[in-house]
DNA sequence: CGGACTCGGTCAAAGGTCTT
DNA sequence: GAAGACCTTTGACCGAGTCC
């Protein structure tokens, strides 16, 4: 470099250094460098090629320089010894009487006398820099806990492959059909064993007690659903694409399933698509909505937390390179959650309307229904949390000391025969307490899932988790718990 | 390089400038003042300094910068290391926990953060060319707007003042009186009215068309009032500090308005508190929070979007040096909305039964009733979106194909006599539709707030933002608009 | 036309690597 | 651990298009 003005700060007096006794490097501070001339141990003559290349010669020990370093012209030697003297501060002591002659041959026979010598041929030990990068290509892994990128793409491959193989490469949209009620039924359900063959791949799932694998996959499974209805609509415009090969558009029939698809698009797929979400960020997207640590009745918060931790820096790595990209993948975390609780709405309302058989697995799962084993340990660990009675099962939360004895209420103003309907056929637990408002058909009821252009809103309870405790563990096993 | 200058400061005993041991640890001098902040507070009298008048500092080492390279103001080095990194595709490792500090003097310490750090800062891998070929697309924007974090802390601040006139400083529990229905109330009248003044000293929401403005206040205001009280309560524990000086302790007399104490304390305040986070990431949330673009009914949802996107990118560059903290500050969102919406399912039920009267500015901006002028420009905007008859509000969705006749149903099981009582009470807008579902009573309904120890869910749904504009004139002005 | 900007490139002199 | 031959990285400086 050429900042070396530097070496313009000048001490005129001493170059006849007094040679203190101390041996610490600070005494070398004061020397300055002298006149190249009296200082060369080959003064004068200097017979072959001096004059030409001035810097060929060391200025210190006289061998072959490779330049200038710290100052002053030098071979590698006295540049790596002024280096390693330098950073590690050593203390060097002369045995002799410091005048030991300082050559090619002699020059690692007196540290303290090479030194010395590197400073009066103008090295300045303010040239020398921090310690720097290792240049070595040593690839060390993600520093931070057990879970990687590659473990979680791998989960995601091999709960694609099934997919992919009913799926095929077919973009066309016109081929496929429309999903009724009960391909949409069907195709949840197929996810949603999926999701728990996704879960059951990660090690830091497994690790966890059975009765917080059970909350974690109950807690966030609609909004695991919707991303992945999301992603693999993202080449379509106007519809989305279900994991059976069945489409919902945007104009379809069933109103009130469309206007969920419409918001998949707009607030989903349109910004994912905007981003170019890839693979990676998918999957730890999926992982950082399923370790949610405010999960009701864990056991564990605090372990759920931390591999929700290793899953964000995780994420945060991998989009490092788009200033502000990290930040517009976490918040379509909100949206996707709304989006989810109105499909869920929707679900409860087919169930109730009769439109479709639910499934067990998706009560258990989406509606939080079921035979309530999770959030047996519940008891002291969601103290002070959890509470909240949590309308709308936000977060699948439950109140842990709500009451026990939960029925079925379902009311119409418009049809009160609807409300006895659907119940009868299908099972209800003991000690579940569902109450349902449908919305008022007012203008056009002629689609069966339908009943009100408005929209259709359902109130949707969960089970108490805290009553598994009393319940008979005789009780048939539900669905999920028969997966894990 | 300008390590020779170096030399000018005269260093002290130690040469050998060691790696400081601490140079991995976390540095918060969060109020290093950002490279823009520092041109603009400098901007006229610096007729004396020349040289430091039109230059900047480097964003990735504040180094001196030589301009803007690759999208963001750099020095030579940083811009040299850059499209060095870029060009040969280098992937760094760090060998610490990628929380290095990356300033002047360190900046070769490790080469990912410093990476890192570029692109942070701004620079973009297809800013750097191969070959000689110049690309015209220069001036490519200011690359982030003008939302600065001192502006939002200015207008947080602005809006404190008088809160802190009136509650002062005593962090004594035991004197705050705990607050009733009304109490309540109140207080988050006081917190809309005070963020409506705060919305307005942020020159971006002025700039939004006046329906935008009154969609965006509505939006999120439930959020902004947890995360109001939330902050407010982070020195307390077991209880919740409200902006008019009541408290509400998760064990009060209210056992339904306890459990969302309960959920703000263990879901908000808990993190929050653990996390210790700043005024400045208060501020930036905040910001995050209201400029949704998802909001239903926006004029301009691309630039509500980028004001966001400058919120949060302001977000991550304050907390970026603490691993993972911006990750964890926005996954509070999730909750917070889950949170906000059980409250206002609460002040729902409130309203219905009525125990205490509900301003009509909660009524707009909580309930999402009230006149609706906003949104009246949704027409062709919410095209494809909004769609969604969206429960429970999510988001302040309104289906915007709504029916338009909107009725009030209720029922309960239990009690038949509750569901018309509250009704006759209130106010029932036209075309308005509320349906509600009260919990079973069962156990104890002694206390008047709480019908029952389970969950209270209420079903809210949103007034039709298109209605609007079949709404006559002379209608009275909703008082948000009063406001702005 | 000319100065401000911001690309690309250069290469002395830093750094690190690795065998002896 | 030190020495030193050998290789990589850094960044100050410069030229060249482009746009006011």
């Amino acid at each position: 470099m050429r900042i070396h003005r530097a070496g313009l700060h000048q001490d005129t007096a001493s170059y006849g250094m007094e040679l203190e006794p101390s041996y610490t490097m600070l005494e070398f501070d004061s020397l300055r460098p002298l006149p190249e001339e009296a200082e060369l141990v080959v003064p004068g003559p200097a017979p072959s090629l001096p004059p030409s290349s001035g810097s060929s010669l060391c200025s210190i020990c006289a061998d072959k320089a490779t330049g200038k370093h710290y100052g002053a012209a030098s071979c590698d030697g006295c540049k790596g010894f002024f280096r390693r003297s330098v950073r590690k501060n050593h203390a060097y002591t002369c045995r002799f009487n410091r005048q030991c002659v300082v050559d090619k041959d002699k020059r690692n026979q007196c540290r303290y006398c090479r030194l010395r010598k590197c400073f009066r041929a103008g090295m300045r030990k303010e040239a020398v820099q921090n310690e720097r990068d290792r240049i070595s290509c040593r690839r060390d892994g993600q520093g931070l806990g057990t879970l990687s990128i590659s473990m979680l793409l791998q989960a995601e491959a091999s709960t694609h492959q099934l997919l992919s193989s009913v799926g095929g490469i077919h973009c066309d949209t016109g081929m496929k059909k429309v999903a009724h009620v009960g391909d949409v039924c069907e195709s949840m359900k197929q996810q949603l064993l999926l999701l728990v063959e996704w879960a059951k791949r990660i090690p830091e799932f497994c690790e966890l007690p059975v009765d917080d694998r059970v909350s974690l996959l109950r807690a966030h499974s609609a909004e695991h659903l919707i991303l992945g209805v999301a992603r693999r609509s993202l080449p379509y415009n106007d519809i989305i694409l279900l994991g059976n090969d069945f489409i919902i558009p945007v104009n379809g029939p069933e109103m009130e399933v469309s206007k969920v698809a419409a918001r998949i698009l707009e607030e989903l797929v349109r910004p994912l698509r905007e981003l170019d979400v890839t693979d990676m960020e998918f999957a730890c997207l999926k992982a950082i909505i399923f370790f949610a640590p405010d999960c009701p009745g864990l056991e564990n918060p605090q372990a759920v937390r931390q591999v929700r931790f290793q899953a964000q820096v995780l994420l945060d790595e991998a989009t490092y390179e788009q200033r502000g990209r990290f930040g517009e993948l976490l918040l379509m975390l909100p949206p996707l959650q709304s989006v989810a609780w109105q499909m869920v709405e929707q679900l409860q309302l087919v169930r109730l309307l009769g439109e479709a058989s639910v499934d067990t697995l998706l009560q258990e799962m989406l509606l939080g229904e079921g035979v309530a084993r999770a959030g047996a340990a519940a008891g002291p660990g969601a103290s002070a949390g959890g509470g909240a009675a949590t309308g709308q099962g936000a977060q699948l939360k439950g109140p842990e000391q709500g009451s026990n004895t939960e029925v079925f209420s379902f009311m119409s103003s418009g049809d009160p025969a609807m409300a006895c309907g659907p119940l009868g056929a299908q099972e209800v637990l003991p000690n579940q307490f569902i109450s349902v408002i449908l919305p008022v058909p007012n203008s056009l009821p002629d689609l069966p899932l339908v009943p009100t252009q408005t929209g259709t809103e359902v109130y949707r309870p969960r089970q108490d988790p805290g009553m598994a405790q009393e319940m008979p563990s005789s009780m048939p096993i539900p669905p999920m718990h028969r997966c894990l």
